[in-house]
DNA sequence: AATACGGGGAA
DNA sequence: TTCCCAGTATT
């Protein structure tokens, strides 16, 4: 928190003491972001609306350190109602910090498989055997070692730390970010470092003394089910009378909607290579998309060079795998997205007719799997959509 | 400060 | 189609 620091001040309300954020360089007033009425005034509709409106999720059954960091490792960039399934079927894979150091990376794909941000898995079970290692198995409590593990960021920590351990730390992530904004009624572009450090700096002062894990979902429960991204639902707002986006009737203008995203159209083809009975895939390297999945040879085409695609298959394939291929039929063409870019992936067979020697550099490592095999590996969502119709090329 | 990273749900 | 989602790590 640069440009921050902290310090005890006499509040102005009912407590003796509050701590409270104060610019630097020291100044006598405190300056806050809302009064000490206001925050008071805050906390008590918050809470009475969560008791009430809370939803009954699988990972808050019970409080256990493992369980609130596997729901947030999932939860990030993800949807509750998504993530519902995988969590149970996770936790009963895994059903402590030591199950899931001691399981094979493969395995832990496999069951994210589909949620994508594959790296999440990599980083969640790295830090699983991290803590098997350093901490004995026991997920650590203090904030900075928390921080300090692979896939945990600030929000990440704070959550953990205060839904676990009810310590003292805020939280700030997509709901909580919009919610706050409007509570603000901040116009400039939340995105920002300063509209982030303004939004962190409200999500400290507004934590209460206790029950500070029940107050941050709270927050994230109130930005996820009323104050949403369109059509809020003002009137079923605890907080409505205190705030002055709704006053001012700008909750469809705060906060400032997002540059829309410029997207890249991009075509693709992936080769299901036979051999027999066997399909060829190849991992995904560190440092590539879906790095640690498996894959069918897959690689960027010119669409343009047309009548052409047969030797695209035929370079993309030996350039990638080192494997010499015969084309065959076409299968389907699949479109999805990945991030920026909207993919048109022509999908094709082909026949194995030799392996090439490669000279000098070790390629991707390569695996012969049969039909039935494939479900044992772990995929992206493309993949295993090509595995379908795979099935009905080689009439299984 | 900008960008990569996935996939699905909903309007 | 577009927007959005209980963000993190890297450049």
């Amino acid at each position: 928190m640069i440009g921050f620091r902290r310090e005890v001040v006499d509040g102005p309300g009912r407590h003796a003491q509050q701590w409270r954020l104060t610019m630097a360089p020291a100044s006598d007033s405190a300056r806050t972001l809302f009064s000490a009425y206001w925050r008071q005034q805050f906390r008590r509709r918050l809470r009475a609306w969560y008791r009430r409106a809370a939803r009954e999720l699988p990972w808050r059954t019970k409080r256990d350190a493992y369980r609130v960091w596997v729901s947030e490792i999932m939860l990030q960039q993800t949807q509750v109602v998504t993530v519902e399934a995988y969590f149970k079927r996770f936790l009963t894979a895994f059903p402590t910090v030591k199950a899931l150091a001691a399981a094979d990376e493969q395995q832990v794909l496999r069951l994210w498989e589909g949620l994508g941000y594959y790296r999440r898995a990599r980083q969640l079970h790295a830090a699983a055997r991290e803590i098997a290692e350093r901490h004995g198995g026991r997920f650590p409590r203090d904030l900075e070692a928390i921080r300090s593990l692979p896939g945990i960021g600030r929000y990440t920590a704070g959550a953990i730390a205060s839904i676990a351990f009810d310590t003292s730390a805020p939280i700030l992530e997509a709901n909580t970010i919009r919610l706050l904004a409007r509570l603000l009624a901040y116009r400039d572009d939340v995105t920002k470092a300063a509209g982030q450090t303004m939004l962190w700096t409200a999500a400290e002062e507004l934590l209460p003394r206790r029950d500070v894990g029940i107050f941050n979902q709270a927050l994230m429960e109130l930005g996820s089910l009323v104050c949403t991204p369109r059509e809020p639902k003002c009137d079923e707002c605890p907080a409505r009378a205190l705030c002055p986006t709704f006053a001012q009737g700008l909750v469809e203008a705060i906060p400032a909607p997002k540059a829309k995203t410029n997207y890249e159209a991009v075509d693709e083809a992936a080769v299901v290579v036979r051999r027999g009975d066997k399909v060829l895939l190849r991992l995904c390297e560190p440092g590539e998309r879906w790095a640690g999945l498996w894959d069918f040879p897959r690689f960027v085409i010119d669409k343009n060079a047309k009548g052409r695609l047969a030797e695209q298959l035929v370079a993309g394939v030996l350039q990638q795998a080192g494997i010499e291929v015969e084309p065959a039929d076409r299968l389907a063409t699949i479109k999805h997205g990945v991030t920026r870019y909207r993919i048109t992936l022509q999908c094709h067979a082909a026949h194995f007719v030799r392996a090439v020697p490669r000279r000098g550099k070790s390629g991707p490592q390569l695996r012969w799997l049969q039909v039935h095999e494939l479900a044992n590996v772990p995929l992206n969502t493309t993949g295993r959509k090509i595995c379908q119709f795979v099935g009905k090329w080689m009439g299984k």
